[in-house]
DNA sequence: CAGTGGTCTAGACCACCAA
DNA sequence: TGGTGGTCTAGACCACTGA
């Protein structure tokens, strides 16, 4: 399919492929969420034109639902920490009690990023140890522990580097960069796991695609 | 309405109101997506718990649909600019073309933050200059030129200020700031702004909310 | 005006969950 | 097992677009 070129209606689509319409629509709309296709009302559906993304100045890995593949994680260190203010909060832990903090390295084209799991003992303890090498906490979660995950919260800033952070990012003291936080629960809303993950500033961008629509929906918010 | 309360199931609702269940499933799910309610499927639909947002160091401000409102802009510079590579390529002009620059400071509690807008010459003589100093540049395009827009990119990333920025943001050279860089498009996908907004490292935070789901939709993707 | 996507009705069945 | 949300059928009407 051409970008541009325009798709039959909703109503040949769906005698195309033997449904009613409703289905027809959701698969769309999910084409038109994931940028796919784009949906004029009164005019049809057109797949999307290769949008010109903003260069990107160079891949350093990918957050979120989906995951690099095969790039492996040099494994830093397991510890039991006392869960901090904010930590206790989100895990619902009572003051004092601790968690689990796995810290890992992971390269991705060369460039390095450093990433910290927060997760309640319990959890921890069903982490096959050899998992840690080859997979984000996400899919260890999802896949091997089989935990439906619900919503996460994300959180991008710009700090700069601590000595700690340099080293293993190979870049210099007070070099910015960046770091995403991640609050993720179950389908139940329960807490999982709190991750920070460290980026050099110079080499990744976070991306963001927000919600078609006349004014509602925006999923982004700087604060 | 309390947290962690049940609601009424669809059929109810949609008696309630005297619908039928499609547009009740499509309210409830604008307040799933937008946090205010979990659905639980076998279960029912609860109010969302007051989840503990990740506090916030400060708030800077706001991009998105939705806007600040009452925060002043203070006017630095319009520029007729020749358009760059990706700018270029991105506004769909021939080489050489040029592009109207709008640089403006704001201030959100006290922290400054830098706007910088990209747009085409014809668009940007429709903006009348006094809106510049109470709008966004979205606010400007929604509500006073009538442009519906479509989609918007958006990156975010973690650079070091320069000269410049560092003076408008009142912070040292070489700090980290949060740059973050929009593409907006109309409905039509005709490409209307590009800007850059510029935010201190040390009190701006990102957030954002992946939706629930089991595996796919993952909206965001660190590169 | 005809054609499109956006929304709706009034049912139906399935998948999941708790008791 | 009964109740829930998830999905579907087979229609209908409306709102927007372009000729």
């Amino acid at each position: 399919m051409k970008p541009g070129s325009k798709l039959p209606n909703e109503l040949a689509l769906a005698k195309m492929y033997g449904v009613s319409r409703i289905p027809i629509r959701q698969a769309l709309a999910q084409l038109d969420q994931d940028g796919l296709i784009r949906r004029e009302h009164g005019r049809g559906t057109f797949i999307a034109k290769d949008f010109q993304r903003p260069p990107v100045v160079k891949l350093t890995g990918i957050t979120g639902w989906e995951v690099a593949l095969g790039t492996k994680h040099h494994f830093l260190a397991e510890e039991t920490v006392p869960a901090s203010g904010q930590l206790a909060e989100f895990f619902e832990l009572a003051p004092g009690a601790t968690l689990t903090r796995f810290r890992r390295l992971r390269v991705v084209e060369g460039a390095p990023f450093c990433i910290i799991n927060y997760m309640p003992n319990a959890l921890a303890k069903r982490v096959n140890r050899t998992d840690l090498q080859a997979n984000t906490m996400l899919d260890i979660l999802v896949k091997k522990l089989r935990i439906p995950l619900g919503k996460m919260q994300q959180s991008i800033q710009a700090i700069a580097a601590d000595t700690e952070i340099a080293g293993h990012l190979d870049i210099e003291v007070m070099r910015p960069v960046l770091l995403i936080e991640n609050y993720t629960r179950d389908r139940r809303g329960r807490p999982m796991l709190y991750s920070q993950s460290f980026y050099r500033g110079n080499q990744s961008k976070y991306l963001v695609e927000l919600q078609n629509g006349s004014g509602r929906k925006g999923m982004a918010a700087v604060r």
